[in-house]
DNA sequence: CTGAAAGCGCTAACAA
DNA sequence: TTGTTAGCGCTTTCAG
């Protein structure tokens, strides 16, 4: 009772060839009204549906969008996976997510995986991934889309226009007298540094703020790495007034910690995060974030992904503008 | 430079049939070690990979696995989806995953289409689905695992042991004095009804609570219909004393609709959750909760489901226990 | 132990 | 406007 409706059972019962029945399907070729309708009448007579393995190995092409990213378990990815599937759903492709741990082994695995499965296009957020290793997968053909606030040679790319967003935040911190400013910043091996950390040290001078070398430490972007930032942080000769983090996670490890060592925010020192996922303004205090809105970012790879698969060949970069959010923490 | 090289180029580099080739890359067949080392000088000196798409043509099987919830936003699902992802990976599985919205026209195309894309298996949370629904894709012979509260015949089952829990969590509340016990429950119209809410009726009496048929209101597992339903249960002529969640995100929603109405939790009325998402205990105040562990339901549903693709063929329910987690919620 | 060959179900020339 | 046909790259009988 499986799907053993063949294209050819079709084109029997309906009179015609095989070949008449898939142009019926694609409208690659004109076809009669009589035709079609006698097709069209023998495919949902037997229940036939399309077989997409089949048409991929004849295509070279499949129907699946691979998504890698570090941690799908990370409320930011689950919310770019959401908006990218339902960006994607309505022109038929399906997205395979995949982890890396922000791996570089598993990033460039993946993504040779990609190319191997000859899927129809890979929207990445690469953490440690060589930036050259995207020549293999375009020269097959297959459309990349990069989500990172590093800018990449030669491929499409969604990134963050925080720079107004850093200085809203620091000028912030300014205000409220927080002078000595650290940082929890990504890890130190990541390809291109951490542009999140770059554009704080910055502005950092011109805002009258700043930022000690002492006082950055380097993480994964999870809870327990804010955890250990900020403990690390507290034990510095002249602590800091304020901590900001590379993204919200960390920033909620940073509260943990706090917590641990009885150290009131804000009082005792302000805390910044960087994403604004739901569980900023659910924690207490509330989190002050630069707010980079995951769904947007989502819909524009979607988007850059389509325009590819559609044959424009032209890297494109979309920025998507992140703003300071200012909540109870800060 | 793609992926050009198939298994009739290393055949003839190593001077043996095609068939050879694959008997060395599947072991299916005994072959000596000289060819067997021909073979594999062959493959990786010509940077030789399998073409999936061209096997599952040929076997009528993918290495994909449908992961269909109706929501990979939701921390609950992103857990589960991480989890089954981790468990899978090993044996080389990927995972497509896709949202229905707990709509049942989406879940029934979902499955469809994994039977329509011969995938290796679903694992699927179901809301509305009819309980024969998978009679075709299990006549296909497509392993599913199906993550749910309510008992489902004949398919492999995922299922909470929240029975102790919720007397643990009643028990609780009769403790503290509140009697007056109100719902905020699953949508009046899934499938099999709402085995959470169930549960809660069926112990009240007994552990000296009351749960009044006006004190029931049903919704969507969200937010924003956790809030809605707490402010209708406000309305109520005699206010309850306490209020359990079907899961902590309509949980979360509530203590939205509290403070909005200027109610207290625990003071005014107590709150309590499902599931233990991380955000349970970020919240102020931190969320008693009915703890359901998405990871090692993952866990489950992937065993359940190689069990499956390696030939059981008899159902079988796994059930995870579920512990009440008391906070400062209740 | 190894090879030859027949497809899996579809698409896209090439003919008619 | 339609049909014929040659594969896409692999697995798996059936012979040797």
């Amino acid at each position: 009772m499986a799907q053993r409706v063949t294209m050819h059972d079709v084109a029997r019962a309906a009179g015609v060839s095989s070949a008449t029945v898939s142009y019926v399907l694609s409208g690659k070729r004109p076809v009669t009204d009589a035709t079609r309708r006698s097709v069209e009448g023998a495919i949902d007579r037997l229940g036939f549906s399309l077989n997409p393995v089949a048409r991929s190995l004849r295509t070279g092409r499949s129907m699946m969008v691979a998504l890698v990213v570090p941690d799908i378990a990370n409320p930011f990815y689950a919310l770019l996976a959401r908006s990218i599937q339902d960006e994607l759903r309505g022109r038929g492709y399906h997205v395979v997510v995949s982890n890396t741990g922000a791996e570089r082994g598993e990033e460039e695995a993946l993504l040779q995986e990609a190319l191997h499965q000859r899927f129809a296009g890979v929207v990445m957020t690469p953490f440690r991934l060589a930036t050259d290793a995207y020549e293999a997968i375009r020269g097959a053909g297959i459309p990349v889309v990069v989500s990172a606030d590093t800018p990449f040679c030669d491929v499409d790319l969604v990134t963050p226009d925080a720079e107004g967003a850093v200085v809203d935040a620091m000028t912030h911190l300014a205000a409220s007298g927080r002078r000595n400013v650290a940082v929890i910043a990504g890890p130190r091996d990541a390809t291109g540094g951490d542009p999140r950390l770059g554009r704080i040290t910055a502005h950092a001078a011109a805002l009258g703020l700043q930022v000690r070398p002492e006082n950055i430490v380097h993480g994964e972007h999870t809870r327990e790495a804010g955890a250990e930032g900020f403990e690390k942080l507290m034990l510095s000769a002249r602590r800091p007034e304020a901590v900001m983090c590379v993204n919200d996670m960390t920033a909620v490890g940073a509260m943990d910690a706090a917590e641990r060592l009885g150290l009131d925010i804000p009082g005792d020192i302000a805390l910044l995060g960087h994403d604004d996922i739901d569980i900023a303004a659910l924690v207490r205090p509330r989190l002050s974030t630069i707010r980079y809105p995951a769904r947007e970012v989502g819909v524009a790879a979607a988007q850059l992904l389509l325009e590819q698969i559609d044959g424009r060949t032209r890297p494109r970069t979309v920025r998507v503008v992140a703003h300071f959010v200012s909540r109870a923490s800060s």
